[in-house]
DNA sequence: CAACTGTACTAAGCATCATAGTACAGATAT
DNA sequence: ATATCTGTACTATGATGCTTAGTACAGTTG
């Protein structure tokens, strides 16, 4: 359910954050939707329950999960709505990517072309 | 010349490291040109002269600036090549972000007119 | 010679992350 | 009720990375 890269920069904590907000986004999870408890995913994963808790209590204060002491965590009813939210507003980051790789010498028309592939799902145009 | 932010969670040499490929990319510094030297950057903006010299040997080490010892860093030959070959291997960021916002509800119209206004500089579409 | 340059090194403080271990209260099935 | 699950809280410890402070040395320049 959980991929975690023991070598990367990004803490685990976050990785599990950033990885159930994407399960969320595509549908995996829906509202309600029982999470595994603390100390199962603890040892799914190899991973200390305290870093697990504190990605699901991360989770907890976002809104996108829902603790209930005794007998578990659910995907929240707003979870959803949340994350649309907080990835939407990412076009700022779209826009300086686009100004950067702009001045990197790329083509209007190259970018415009890599945005309607990576929309449509094309992974032809994504390789090298 | 440049600018740090202290609350940042990006480590101070980074931040050098970044605004400095950057203003190599804008033409504002160009190959040859000399940098300021590890201490009087240190004293202009009230950092350890360790820290610059950090971000100084990790633009050296990319390829994007030269250190003579006894003489000063200057711009390297190779600067700008480097730092755009980095950047247009960006793509596969453009991609993932163009995916979230999709799954976010994006509308593909939406996505391709904001990297047109971002293309153009046209700031107006930027705002909200 | 004096004043600059880059470079190298040690030591210390600080923050964050992850781990280990213990403990307590609520829920639930047997 | 008892056992076993659940979330939660807490302390302590180790590791790592960032930054600062201070000192030192070699090369360059006026």
């Amino acid at each position: 359910m959980f991929q975690i890269d023991a070598l990367s920069r990004v803490p685990v904590y976050e990785q599990l954050v950033d990885q159930m907000e994407k399960l969320v986004l595509s549908g995996l999870l829906k509202a309600g939707d029982p999470m595994p408890s603390v100390r199962s995913l603890s040892l799914d994963l190899s991973i200390n329950p305290n870093t697990i808790q504190k990605a699901y209590s991360e989770l907890d204060r976002r809104g996108i999960l829902m603790s209930v002491p005794g007998k578990g965590c659910f995907v929240a009813e707003t979870a959803i709505e949340v994350i649309r939210k907080k990835i939407r507003d990412k076009s700022s980051d779209l826009i300086e990517l686009v100004k950067d790789m702009k001045l990197a010498g790329a083509e209007l028309e190259e970018l415009l072309k890599l945005v309607r592939s990576a929309y449509e799902g094309n992974k032809e145009v994504c390789e090298r």
